[in-house]
Order: C-alpha cells, then structure tokens, then sequence
DNA sequence: CGAATACCCGATTATTTCAGTCGACTATTG
DNA sequence: CAATAGTCGACTGAAATAATCGGGTATTCG
C-alpha cells in the first residue's frame, strides 16, 4: 500500500465527478479547473479508473467522464486501487520466502497493516463523502442544472 | 503519512534490535548481513533513529545500538515517525485553504484516514512483534546466543 | 601507544516515482 | 466539416528513495 498525493488527487477528481453524478458526462477540463489539477495528469489518472471500471467514458461534444457504479459501491479503496499500481507492501509479493528460506519477519506486519488501511479505506465510500461535503456547505445545494455555480458560503 | 520501504527497513531493522534486546549492543553490520539491508543506508536510518531517542549507540569494539526503551514502549507509529519525516497528507499543512479559500474537499478525510492509521500502527508494539516472531520460529533455531527461546507453535 | 572496531556525518550518486507536458489520434455532435 | 472531448504513448523535470563514498571520532584491547 502506497499512500501518496496521485491517490488523493485521484480521490478528489471522483468526490467531483460524485458530486455531480446524475447530471450528465463531467469533463476533465471542468475538473482541472474546479480541483487544480493538472488536464493531463486527469488524463492519466482516468486512463486507469476507466480500465478498472469505476468510471464511464463518452466521447465528442458534451461528452466527459460519469461514475460508472453507485455511489455507495465505490469506496476509497477502490479509487486508491485503480491509480496506485498494486505494490506489495510485503517486499516478497507474497513468495513468503522474502528472507533466507523463510518469510521475512515482518511479512505478517505488513500484510496485516495493509489489511487494517484497506478495512479502513474500503469502508469510506463516495456515498458518504459525498454528503459530508454537502453537509459542510450549509447553505450550498448545487442547484438542478446549473453544476458548475459558484457557492457562496458562509464563514 | 507516507507507507513505503523506508519505514519497513527500519521496522525490520528495529525487530532485529528487539530479537536481541538485552544481549548488549548490536552492530548494523550485523543486522546489515541478516536483514540484508546496505549498512550506510541503516548508518542513516538509525542517525534518526538515535536522534528521536529511540535508540541508544556504543561506540568502540563491542559497541553497536540499543534500545533506548522497553519493548512495549516503543510502537511501529514510533519508528516510522522518526524515518519519515512529517508529511502532511491533508496537501496543504492544516492551514485549511487548500482550495480556493476553502478546505479542500478531502481535508477531512485524509485527515481522518491519517488518524485510524496512526491508531493502528500505534497500537502495535515491538513486544507484540517479538512475540509474534518468537512464536513462529516453531523449530527456532537461533544459534547466536539463543535469542529466542525455543517455542513449539502448533498450527 | 596504536590498531581494530564501530558509530558518526556530510556529500554524492543512481534509480524510481511523481507530476506534468506534448503531440498525434479517434469518436461524436451539430 | 469543424469543434469538442476522450485516448494514447512518449517524454520531461523535479523530488524522494535507496545506496554509496570518504572521511571523521570514540572506545577497546593487545
């Protein structure tokens, strides 16, 4: 498990696209701008959520990126998954015979740290993501249609 | 909060110390050849380890590293902390306007994330990792000086 | 003493990953 | 057809990781 600032920007362009599922395609390039980040990187970055299957394509005019699960059904986890290329926290890949003859000795460490982040990170979806963030900009409903309206909030 | 090889190597390097606490000082050269870890690169880690009290060193012959503290007082949170140095996951260092003047959106979140697994891997100590070991050495053969006692595990 | 041991420390290097860029391409809409 | 917007691969700069090197200093022991 590898936790580095490509997840979270990639966690982020989804908590986007979550928040404004169910009104047609997104574009990266609203993405890039609304989040800061960079067009490109997104391109990257939803080259491999698009093969891990948690977001849907469209192509041509009007097109852009929408989540291709429910909300409840993507979890952090997932995200982190699809853009951070499996790293096998425990060095050997799972051969167990990462030192001499034996598993190394903190093989089981590992694995089980992984398992704890991933129970952690599993549990969080963009469901609830989704509506902490409605909930904390009190005033803040994005009116129907109108996606990209600035917010003013309050304190 | 950063997972990578770093902290493992001195996790690793921190159980070898551990496997041997009370038996005197214990050379990086030899944890070098055991855990197959460069000597100059654990040079490194345990300046750091050293420097957040983590360890006591003896130089001379028959120097080496000790642990500064009891098993059960040191947890794996401990070590990385003194490896990797502070990386804010929240991006933008609790000043809280990452976005725009805003909190990111993924503030909290990380924030969160950070939390549990800090929980985590403060809750597990090297103790606990000694004794995990120890028990799964079912035929332990540990011929310098007889770290670990021999213990049948069964399974 | 002086040689061997072993920690100490800074500077340097190589490799990898991250993050971002670029250019060309394809599919779709109007 | 032209504009939009995703697709793809290669490429780049910057940073972190991992490792190396070359000298130190403190300590022990013959």
């Amino acid at each position: 498990m590898r936790l580095t600032t490509k997840g979270r920007f990639a966690v982020t362009a989804m908590l986007d696209l979550a928040l404004r599922h169910g009104k047609g395609p997104v574009t990266l390039a609203g993405i890039s701008e609304r989040q800061d980040i960079s067009l490109s990187y997104l391109e990257q970055l939803f080259g491999k959520l698009r093969r891990h299957h948690l977001v849907d394509s469209v192509r041509g005019p009007g097109g852009g990126y929408t989540l291709a699960k429910a909300l409840d059904a993507v979890s952090v986890a997932d995200i982190i998954r699809a853009v951070d290329e499996p790293v096998d926290a425990t060095q050997c890949g799972g051969k167990e015979n990462c030192h001499e003859e034996h598993r190394c000795m903190t093989h089981d460490l590992w694995a089980n740290l992984n398992v704890k982040i991933y129970e952690y990170l599993d549990s969080v979806t963009l469901a609830e993501l989704v509506a902490k963030q409605q909930n904390k900009q009190n005033i803040a409903k994005v009116p129907e249609g109108r996606v990209g309206a600035k917010v003013v909030a309050t304190f």
